[in-house]
DNA sequence: TCTGGGGTCCTAGGACCC
DNA sequence: TCTGGGGTCCTAGGACCC
């Protein structure tokens, strides 16, 4: 294993926002919103005035009156992940995606071939730049989590190396906000006992973090205070569940019209886990009642399923056995989500070969390359035009 | 902070098994 | 006829992330 600092932690900026500057040049250097009832991404010149990624879009209109609101354009998002990604493994093939617009590169082993990391941050980000036309921000530490970090501070458009020996001076001073994992409660928790930055984290023991936020925070807090992450950067994870909600007003709403909605989640969802080879066993309803508290009911079948009529009746029974509650509570979002996916069946997309065997030897070589010659017991080859839809993980 | 849509990971109790 | 230790699976909730 390396030991200098070797991962690369890249995060485009503001990314639907920046797409939407790139897209429109009369929107550059201007206050930019995408997203109309909620905010779903705001330029830098918008957040520089308070605005804030899910904040409703009164609150955002309040604070920026001068904003340019505009919808999303989802495809024009997704080709633009997709260019940036394909930089991401031109840079290495070791890449974590994270989301649509981040991800884990490591670069441990390319010095002799590529240069020292803060050389390929700074050729990414040119290239990134120069090929899609967005602004992206790399942090360059030792750890995933220290380059995470690094990223956050370093944005935006920003390149951020933090030096092995130099680790704890940079994280210590921190506030605790900063930490990947530390999000309001535990913020909140930690606040009340007069603990602001990571070196104060770090002082407090383990023992001590454990009986304030339990074992598997405090535990996972202390070692990260104390800069451990041994996590290593893993190429190919898959996700782990698929799922689709909705947003509704405060109702009511009756049985009827949330079966159709559930109907229409439901054909969402397997569809695209047909579309992406999974199955899973467990149909989960997710709900959100007018106090905005959330519950889940769920139900594991025998087997794993993408068919739509099976998961449809799981979910149909669930959300009957939950209509006392909802009459009771009333309803503000339903969903459903299909978890404990299979691992059986794995999607790779090559590029079309107009020669059918042509095609089948391409297919042989991606999965030997990724999996080797033993994963290979039956391959089914779908032909597909891309559509609209977001890559998130990999299927 | 008056709240969209898509995910991840962890915890804890209970059922059930040996 | 009162009861150990260890394991897995299922369900539900919660915190967090983009």
């Amino acid at each position: 294993m390396s030991t200098g600092a070797t991962i690369l932690h890249a995060d485009l900026d503001a990314f639907y926002a920046s797409v939407e500057q790139r897209d429109d040049p009369r929107l550059r250097g201007r206050p930019v919103i995408v997203g109309g009832g909620v905010v779903l991404a705001a330029s830098y010149e918008a957040k520089a005035r308070g605005v804030r990624s899910a904040m409703g879009g009164r609150q955002a209109r309040r604070l920026c009156p001068d904003a340019v609101v505009v919808p999303p354009r989802m495809s024009a998002y997704t080709a633009a992940s997709r260019a940036v990604f394909d930089i991401f493994r031109e840079t290495t093939p070791l890449v974590e995606g994270l989301s649509v617009d981040e991800a884990f590169l490591d670069v441990g082993g390319l010095r002799r071939l590529a240069g020292p990391p803060e050389d390929i941050a700074a050729r990414l980000r040119r290239t990134v730049r120069e090929r899609v036309g967005l602004p992206i921000t790399v942090g360059v530490a030792r750890t995933k989590f220290l380059a995470k970090v690094a990223s956050g501070v370093a944005k935006p458009d920003g390149l951020l190396v933090v030096p092995p020996e130099a680790e704890l001076a940079f994280l210590h001073p921190l506030p605790v906000e900063r930490l990947w994992g530390v999000g309001p409660v535990t913020a909140a928790k930690l606040r009340e006992r007069r603990i602001r930055t990571v070196g104060e984290v770090a002082r407090l023991g383990e023992a001590a973090l454990v009986s304030l936020l339990g074992a598997g925070a405090g535990r996972h807090l202390h070692a990260l205070a104390h800069n451990r992450d041994p996590r290593p950067v893993q190429v190919g994870r898959r996700r782990g569940s698929m799922g689709a909600q909705h947003a509704l007003g405060r109702g009511p709403h009756a049985p009827a019209d949330l079966d159709a909605i559930l109907a229409g989640l439901v054909d969402r969802v397997t569809r695209r886990m047909r579309a992406a080879g999974r199955s899973g066993r467990t149909v989960v309803l997710r709900l959100r009642f007018a106090d905005y508290t959330r519950a889940t009911r769920s139900h594991t079948l025998g087997k794993a399923t993408d068919d739509t009529r099976l998961v449809r009746d799981t979910a149909r029974a669930l959300l009957c056995a939950a209509l006392p509650e909802i009459g009771r509570r009333g309803v503000t979002l339903v969903g459903v989500a299909v978890t404990n996916l299979d691992d059986s069946h794995v999607q790779l997309t090559l590029p079309f070969t107009p020669d059918p065997g042509a095609r089948l030897d391409a297919a042989v070589d991606a999965v030997r390359d990724r999996f080797g010659t033993s994963a290979l017991t039956r391959a089914v080859l779908l032909g597909r035009d891309t559509g609209p839809e977001m890559p998130r993980l990999p299927d």
